[in-house]
DNA sequence: AACACGACCTGGTAGC
DNA sequence: TGCTACCAGGTCGTGT
């Protein structure tokens, strides 16, 4: 489920509920893990940050614990007492008798420990941060040249721009009016700029809704949060043209466009 | 460089 | 109701 907005909630939540507890015990539910639990014992978690998707909870002893939701997740800090989902793949008691929680429906999800240089190596091949000052019309104009692959394939590939996913990309690309085939290099400059400003808008809002949504519920559910135009939506209006969204598969994956308005 | 496809996992839902 | 088939917000590895 979780893009960039999904994760940055998580991200913004733990920061406040975790940062400054102390592991007193790790749980780890899945095998390949099992080694984790000794080393993660006794760490505090000194900060929490985000990188693209992926999670960063920095502890003390100078390692960094990273977290991918992947499909379905959800990393969250239960009060005492309170009882872990079934799908729970891993947990940590705090030191205040809190669980911080890695429920993880699919079990697709990620956990790893890493040295600081170790993270440094993997976050290497992630791209740019979309929400970054460095994420100008230059930058895109530049990466685009680059690029002979479809524009849908170009979000969602995380070595260009780290976050985005397969529906806030669809969200983008309709807002720009630019059709998910389309080859990165042979658009101009005009659709460069609406491409630009329509993933920083898509994904500045989306951030809001989610840390809206995700602070009162603790849930996130991009589809409830964000009033999507063409994301799931064939065979219905296009609510800007009126044209019905198609569905194609591009990489093996669905990606939903308004033949009308994305050319 | 780009695509195709399978693998990794589980759960929800549409259709019979 | 119960079964099956397909679908899902992600990423990696292999092969063409």
């Amino acid at each position: 489920m979780p893009e960039l907005p999904e994760v940055e909630a998580v991200c913004r939540k733990l920061r406040a509920d975790a940062v400054g507890s102390t592991i007193v015990n790790a749980r780890m539910l899945r095998r390949r893990n099992r080694r984790l639990e000794d080393r993660l014992r006794s760490r505090e978690i000194t900060a929490v940050k985000r990188r693209g998707k992926n999670l960063l909870l920095h502890l003390s002893g100078e390692l960094v614990l990273r977290v991918h939701l992947r499909m379905s997740g959800n990393l969250y800090v239960l009060a005492a007492g309170q009882a872990r989902p079934a799908t729970t793949r891993a947990y940590f008691e705090l030191n205040d008798a809190r669980t911080l929680v890695f429920d993880n429906p699919r079990a697709l999800g990620i956990i790893e420990l890493l040295t600081p240089a170790e993270w440094e190596a993997a976050a290497a091949s992630l791209g740019m941060e979309p929400l970054s000052e460095e994420f100008t019309v230059e930058w895109l104009a530049a990466a685009a040249a680059r690029s002979r692959q479809p524009a849908k394939c170009f979000l969602l590939n995380q070595s260009h721009l780290a976050g985005l996913g397969n529906i806030y990309s669809a969200e983008a690309l309709h807002r720009a009016r630019i059709h998910p085939a389309k080859p990165m290099n042979r658009l101009r400059r005009p659709k460069l700029e609406a491409l630009h400003a329509a993933v920083v808008r898509v994904l500045r809002d989306a951030v809001k809704s989610a840390c809206n949504a995700y602070a009162g519920a603790g849930r996130y559910n991009s589809l409830e949060i964000f009033p999507v135009a063409v994301y799931g939506r064939e065979g219905r209006p296009c609510p800007v043209c009126g044209r019905l969204v198609r569905r194609i598969l591009q990489a093996g994956r669905a990606t939903y466009y308004c033949p009308g308005c994305q050319r």
